[in-house]
RNA sequence: CGCGGGAUAGAGCAGCUCGGAAGCUCGUCGGGCUCAUAACCCGAAGGUCGCAGGUUCAAAUCCUGCUCCCGCAACCA
């Protein structure tokens, strides 16, 4: 029986286009979800968009469109994106979809009549033409931080959750599963920041926002952020609509998410599931950011003006996979991690042209010469041969420990490593040298056979993150892409190999940085 | 003293838990090879490991103080 895996993005929300950066956590999730069901895991894999808020009304009003309008574009775009990055999704949530009201309704209404929620009065900076409510840190001088002009004090009444109940428990489950929150830096920020000092109830309506889904039994409110989003977890499975499903699904594998909204999935959702008596996610993983020059890629600030981060550009341009490796190799795991045009250009060439691209090519090439592109069947075994072996193995097995913790970019730099082992192999094997003698016949096939199945191997472990390359390799040498046993050689023998194109083209840097910013200008 | 993270070769990073000859990738320079996408392989140059003290036979690694950068700071995803 295949081990289940429930895996989530956040869900975006959708004030503007997807960013480079939100693709950073999809294409992670995705690569996790490949290669899961590499190993045999029946996954599945929610994303999707957090669609109601003051923000979106707002931006829907500019435009000149109605909220749904509106959305519709930005989510067709957003899907676009996914499928342009080989997103191999299981659903795409929308929080105005039918069943996520019901969902987000029926938690409301359960946590009220469990005594969770009650009805009081939040008393704030307020500024009437934004029609948002701010803290007094947040003011700038005093004044609105998004449009400037002086706030007024304001009540408003509104239903809040009693989080400050769960303190304690919240500590507890830190405590007891140090898995639960990682990187473990995260906890001692939750634990320090927020649960020492006390937490809060936390206002769970607003009656000044419409975009949103209204509290069933009070209809002036609607159900604020926290949980009309968060539900959407829960909702994505099945939760009410689905028993079965949900019941397969539910408790969350992991929910990877971007380091600025830990709070709310280490704090406010454990304590809403508490509460509801639901079984807790296994993990939260905050990882880190893009940073761009030093700075967050955002939605807000304009970075597309220094430089081309559009992945709707750079995909077609560099090919899917090309995006995913910069995203899925650059950044270390839960840390930031820069990202420049020029670093991805570099990547390409070094690593998926002359590492990779360049090993599939050159060996390829001597099969055909010195073997006919025949798959030859001689072993002969020496220390050289026992060592390429040995790498490869080792390596490949570090991938997958790697990927027990989620971390695309070390697995990614194991795999990499055994490309490397191969291009060295060839130095140290010389196999144009023995193919000029013709009683190295047997050592000359062995040498081939060798760096095919070095090939094979690494090329399997890179299905996960480069989808399309990979499916290329292995098609050619007429493998499937499934993590089997150790064996070392599992091609077939005789097997004639057609030809292989380019598989990353070189890149003339200065040149494409050059075209790059011609083409951003155009925009 | 609000909390957390960071400061290591031109750039990006690892090493710090459990002190013991400073490492990786890219770039630069030199050499080799020729199967290959001017690719591949080998070698070299380049660092007072943010600053100042302390512990120790020995500190990037432990302790103390300081400087600078980044994020969070409760309802802004």
């Amino acid at each position: 029986m295949a081990e289940k895996f429930y895996i989530t993005t956040p869900i975006y929300y959708p004030s503007n286009k997807l960013t480079l950066g939100n693709c950073y956590t999809t294409v992670i999730c995705d690569a996790i979800t490949r290669y899961n069901k590499m190993l045999g895991s029946d996954v599945f894999y929610l994303t999707g968009t957090d669609e109601h808020g003051q923000k979106i009304a707002g931006k829907a009003k500019d435009a000149g469109k109605t909220e749904m309008e509106y959305l519709n574009e930005i989510i067709a775009d957003a899907k676009d994106l996914w499928k342009l990055l080989n997103i191999n999704y299981d659903r795409f949530i929308r929080t105005t979809d039918e069943d996520h009201v019901k969902v987000a309704q029926h938690v409301f209404t359960e946590l009220y009549n469990k005594g969770y929620i009650y009805k009081s009065g939040y008393k704030g900076k307020y500024c009437v033409p934004c029609e948002s409510f701010w803290t007094e840190s947040q003011l700038i001088d005093g004044k609105c931080p998004d449009c400037g002009r002086p706030v007024i004090d304001q009540e408003e009444e509104t239903y809040f959750f009693k989080l400050s109940q769960f303190s304690d428990k919240l500590l507890k489950l830190y405590q007891d599963n140090p898995e639960f929150l990682q990187p473990q830096s995260r906890v001692n920020e939750m634990v320090n920041n927020f649960i020492k000092p006390g937490l809060s109830d936390l206002c769970v309506s607003r009656t000044s926002v419409k975009w949103g889904i209204p509290v069933p039994f009070d209809t002036n409110h609607t159900i604020y952020v926290w949980i009309d989003a968060l539900t959407n977890y829960l909702t994505g499975i099945g939760y009410l609509s689905d028993d079965k499903s949900f019941k397969k699904w539910w408790p969350a594998d992991v929910h990877i998410i971007g380091k600025e909204i830990v709070r709310f999935h280490a704090i406010i959702w454990p304590a809403m599931l508490m509460a509801l008596d639901l079984p807790l996610p296994k993990k939260v993983f905050g990882h880190g950011w893009l940073l761009f020059g030093g700075d967050k890629l955002s939605k807000s600030k304009n970075v597309d003006s220094v430089e081309c981060v559009d992945p709707r550009l750079l995909a077609p341009r560099y090919s899917a996979d090309a995006v995913r490796y910069i995203l899925l190799r650059e950044i270390p795991f839960g840390s930031d991690g820069n990202y420049s045009t020029e670093t991805f250009l570099t990547r390409i060439n070094s690593d998926l042209a002359n590492n990779y691209g360049n090993l599939v090519s050159r060996t390829l090439s001597m099969l055909k010469k010195y073997n006919a592109s025949v798959v030859p069947t001689a072993r002969v075994e020496n220390e050289t041969s026992k060592d390429l072996q040995t790498i490869v193995k080792l390596e490949a097995e570090n991938a997958k420990r790697h990927m027990q913790n989620l971390d695309c970019s070390k697995a990614l730099a194991s795999i990499f490593a055994i490309f490397d082992k191969a291009n060295k192999y060839i130095e140290v094997t010389e196999p144009y040298r023995l193919a000029k003698d013709e009683s190295k016949k047997a050592e000359l096939d062995s040498v081939l056979r060798n760096l095919l199945e070095a090939i094979r191997i690494g090329t399997i472990h890179l299905s996960a993150f480069l989808p399309d390359v990979s499916t290329k390799v292995l098609d050619i040498l007429g493998v499937e892409a499934k993590l089997t046993d150790d064996n070392f050689y599992a091609l077939k023998d005789g097997k004639v190999l057609e030809p292989c194109p380019i598989l990353f083209p070189r890149l003339d840097i200065p040149k494409e940085l050059e075209e790059l910013a011609k083409l951003n200008k155009q925009d």
